[in-house]
RNA sequence: GGUUCCAUAGCUCAGUUGGAUAGAGCAACUGCCUUCUAAGCAGUAGGUCAUUGGUUCGAAUCCAAUUGGAAUCACCA
C-alpha cells in the first residue's frame, strides 16, 4: 500500500513527463510480481503504449530507467514482454518491516463515516430450532461485521426473531393437544428443541386428518383446508392477534422456552447481537406507511379491498402490501422495521443477511423504499444474499428428517476434535477443562471455517464428513501452525533470545522475502473484505499465509541458526505471522490455541 | 414462461479493478519423524476454465447468444 502508492506517483509523473500525456489513476496498475520472476512489483505498461508510440518493451525500458533515478527505494528494473518489474531494496524491506513490528502499521486504516451501519443477521423463527442453514447466516453476520469493525466502522448488530404467525400457533396447538404439560425440566430437552418437537408433532396430526378426510371422499386441496387442526390454528392467530390472554400467556410461555434455547446455541456459536428486535412488537409498523403511500396515490386499492404497488414499469410484478382484511403481510412488516431503523440509528448503511431464496423480496422493498416512496435512505439497504447449504443427499428438507440441527452438528465436531486430540496425545498434561476448552475451539474452528471460507452467494455443499477432516484447508491447519509458532517463541524465550532487537540483515533470503511480501498485504486484504464484505477473502488469504510460512519454514532451523541475526529475524517473522493469523482468524470469529 | 444467481482437476473450492506458464485441499501414487509440534513438508499425476461468438495489445475474468443447474415469480414468513 505505501510502496505502490509511491511507485503509482513515480510512474505517473515520468509517463506524463515523457510522453506528454495526461493518465488517468485507473489505467495503472501495480501488481506484486508474480513468483517466477525476479522483482517486487510489476509494471504493466501495455496501456502507455499508444502514447510512447514504441514497443511494450522499449517503453518498459524507458520507464525503467526513469523510475531508478527518481524513486530512492527501487534497486533494480527488468523487462519481460511489456511488464516491468522492479526490485526493492533489502533495507527497503526490512525498515518497513521493522516499522510493522511497533503493529501500528498493522490495520492503517483512517477514521470512516461513524454513522452506524446496522446489519441484521440469523432472524429465527421461534417455533423450530437453528439448523446448518441459519448456521451459515449466523457465522456470515458475525465475520461481516468483525470485519467492518476492523475497518473501524461503528456496526450494530441486530436480530429480528419471527415470533409470531401460523407456524408458532401450529406447535403451540399441538402441545396443548398432546403435550401433556411437558416442559424443557421434564422433558430434558433443550427448549427450542421441544417446541420443534411439537412442530413436527402438528404436521402429524395434520397429515392424519387430511388422510382421514380424503378417504370420506374429499379432495386433496379440500381435505388441506379443512382439516380441523388446521382451522384451529388459524382461530388461535386469530385469537392471538385479538390480544387473548390464555393464547398470549401460552405464548410468552413456550417462546421463553425457545429463547433459552437459542441462548445456548448462540453461545455455543460465540456470536452475540447489541439489540434484538420481536417482530411481535413491529408488525404492525407498516401499516401507517401503506397508508401513507396510498394517500399519496403511490399504492392503491384493488377491487378485492387489498392494498397493492405495480412495479410492472421496474421489471417486476404486482405486489400486495395489505391484505383486504387488513392484516399485514411479510413485506408490511420489512417496511416498517426498515423505517424504525432508520429513525433510530440514521444508518449509512443497513445490511441484510438473508438468504438467496429473497433476492425478488428484497428487491421489492428496495424499490418502494427508495423509488416509490422517495425515501432518502432507501439505498442505504445492502442485501448480503447467500447460497443455500446443501448436503451429499440433496437438500434439506425437515419433513423428511434430512435437516442438520445446529446443536448436533457442533456438539459433533467437538467430539471429533476431541478424539483426534487425544489420539495425537499432544495434549496428555493438559486438565479436562483445558482439554475441553482446546476440542471446542477446534471443533467450532473447523465448523466456521469450513463454511465461511466458500464465496456466500454460491450454494455450497456440506459433507458431514468432509467437515470434520481436519486436514488440508481447514482452521484446525490454521490454528496448528499458529501454536507452532507460540511453542518456538516459548522456547526461544526460554534460551533468552531477545527478540525486541530492531534487526538488520544484510540480506534477506529472497524466498522469505516472499511471506513478508505476504504479510505486507494483509492491511489491504482487510481493507478489501470490508468494502466486499465477503469473508472468504480473509479465509482464503490467511491459508495462503500459513501456507507460505510452513512452506519457508517447515524445514528452516530457527533456533539451530548460528547467524544470530537470521535468527532473530525469523523469529520475528514467525512472530509477526502468528499475529496476523490469529487477528485474521478472530475476523472469522475463529479461536486461536496457543498449544495444541 | 419472466427475473436473478451459478458452471474452473474425479470430488470440494480459490483465482484481487482484464495481465506473464491456471491454484489449493481431498482421493491416488513416491519420499521424509534421533531434528523448534508429522493435524506437517517435498514430489508425481490429474484442465477444451460448460459451448460459440464478440470487445483488445491481452479474457477463467467484460458483453451477447446457447446449454445445464439453483432460487423466485402467494392475501407464507
Amino acid at each position: 500500500m505505501i510502496f505502490e502508492k509511491q511507485i503509482k506517483e513515480a510512474v505517473l509523473n515520468i509517463v506524463s513527463c515523457l510522453y506528454s500525456c495526461e493518465l488517468c489513476e485507473d489505467s495503472l496498475q501495480i501488481q506484486k510480481t508474480k513468483k517466477d520472476f525476479t522483482g517486487d512489483f510489476t509494471v504493466v505498461v501495455f496501456p502507455f503504449v499508444r502514447y510512447s508510440k514504441k514497443s511494450p518493451d522499449a517503453t518498459a525500458e524507458e520507464i525503467g530507467e526513469n523510475l531508478m533515478k527518481t524513486v530512492p527505494f527501487i534497486k533494480d528494473y527488468n523487462v519481460i514482454k511489456g511488464f516491468l518489474n522492479l526490485s526493492i531494496h533489502d533495507e527497503t524491506w526490512l525498515n518497513y518491516f521493522n516499522n510493522i513490528r511497533s503493529k501500528e502499521l498493522l490495520l492503517n486504516i483512517n477514521e470512516q463515516d461513524q454513522s452506524p451501519i446496522v446489519v441484521e443477521y440469523s432472524s429465527p423463527n421461534t417455533n423450530k430450532p437453528l439448523h446448518l442453514g441459519h448456521v451459515r447466516n449466523n457465522l456470515l453476520g458475525d465475520a461481516v461485521c468483525n470485519i467492518l469493525q476492523a475497518n473501524k466502522y461503528n456496526v450494530i448488530r441486530v436480530n429480528l426473531v419471527n415470533d409470531r404467525g401460523i407456524h408458532i400457533c401450529k406447535s403451540m396447538l399441538a402441545w396443548i393437544k398432546s403435550g401433556k404439560e411437558e416442559t424443557p425440566e421434564s422433558s430434558g430437552l433443550k427448549g427450542d428443541k421441544l417446541v420443534g418437537k411439537y412442530y413436527v408433532e402438528f404436521d402429524r396430526l395434520y397429515k392424519q386428518e387430511i388422510n382421514q378426510l380424503e378417504s370420506q371422499g374429499l379432495s386433496k386441496e379440500q381435505a388441506e383446508k379443512q382439516a380441523p387442526v388446521l382451522l384451529e390454528a388459524q382461530q388461535m392467530l386469530q385469537k392471538w392477534e385479538e390480544g387473548d390472554e390464555e393464547i398470549r400467556a401460552l405464548w410468552a410461555k413456550m417462546n421463553a422456552w425457545v429463547y433459552e434455547g437459542f441462548d445456548k446455541t448462540y453461545k455455543q456459536m460465540g456470536i452475540r447481537f447489541d439489540k434484538i428486535y420481536y417482530e411481535s412488537n413491529t408488525y404492525l409498523l407498516g401499516k401507517e406507511i401503506v397508508e401513507e403511500g396510498l394517500n399519496k396515490n403511490i399504492f392503491y386499492k384493488h377491487e378485492d379491498g387489498s392494498i397493492r404497488v405495480n412495479l410492472e414499469n421496474e421489471g417486476l410484478d404486482e405486489k400486495v402490501l395489505l391484505r383486504s382484511d387488513g392484516t399485514s403481510v411479510y413485506i408490511t412488516q420489512d417496511l416498517g422495521t426498515a423505517t424504525l431503523r432508520a429513525n433510530e440509528f440514521n444508518p449509512q448503511k443497513m445490511i441484510y443477511i438473508v438468504g438467496n431464496e429473497q433476492n425478488y423480496h428484497f428487491d421489492v422493498l428496495k424499490l418502494i423504499l427508495d423509488k416509490k416512496l422517495g425515501y432518502t435512505w432507501g439505498e442505504t439497504i445492502y442485501h448480503l444474499s447467500y447460497g443455500m447449504v446443501e448436503l451429499p443427499s440433496g437438500k434439506m428438507k425437515s419433513r423428511e428428517g434430512t435437516v442438520v440441527d445446529a446443536d448436533d452438528l457442533m456438539e459433533d465436531m467437538i467430539a471429533i476434535a476431541k478424539e483426534n486430540t487425544e489420539k495425537l496425545g499432544k495434549t496428555d498434561n493438559f486438565t479436562t477443562t483445558q482439554l475441553d476448552h482446546l476440542s471446542s475451539m477446534i471443533g467450532i474452528g473447523a465448523l466456521k471455517y469450513f463454511i465461511l471460507k466458500v464465496d456466500p452467494k454460491k450454494n455450497m455443499l456440506f459433507n458431514p464428513e468432509e467437515s470434520i477432516d481436519l486436514n488440508g484447508n481447514t482452521a484446525p491447519f490454521i490454528q496448528y501452525t499458529h501454536a507452532r509458532i507460540r511453542s518456538l517463541l516459548r522456547k526461544a524465550e526460554a534460551q533468552e533470545i531477545n527478540i525486541n532487537d530492531s534487526v538488520c540483515v544484510s540480506l534477506i533470503p529472497e524466498q522469505e522475502k516472499e511471506l513478508l511480501r505476504t504479510l505486507y498485504e494483509y492491511p489491504s486484504v482487510v481493507k478489501q473484505a470490508g468494502t466486499e464484505l465477503s469473508p472468504a477473502l480473509i479465509a482464503n488469504y490467511t491459508y495462503e499465509l500459513v501456507k507460505a510460512y510452513n512452506h519457508f519454514y517447515q524445514d528452516t532451523p530457527i533456533l539451530r541458526e548460528e547467524n544470530k541475526e537470521l535468527r532473530i529475524y525469523r523469529l520475528q517473522l514467525s512472530l509477526y505471522t502468528a499475529d496476523i493469523i490469529k487477528h485474521a482468524m478472530k475476523l472469522l470469529g475463529i479461536d486461536v490455541p496457543e498449544q495444541m
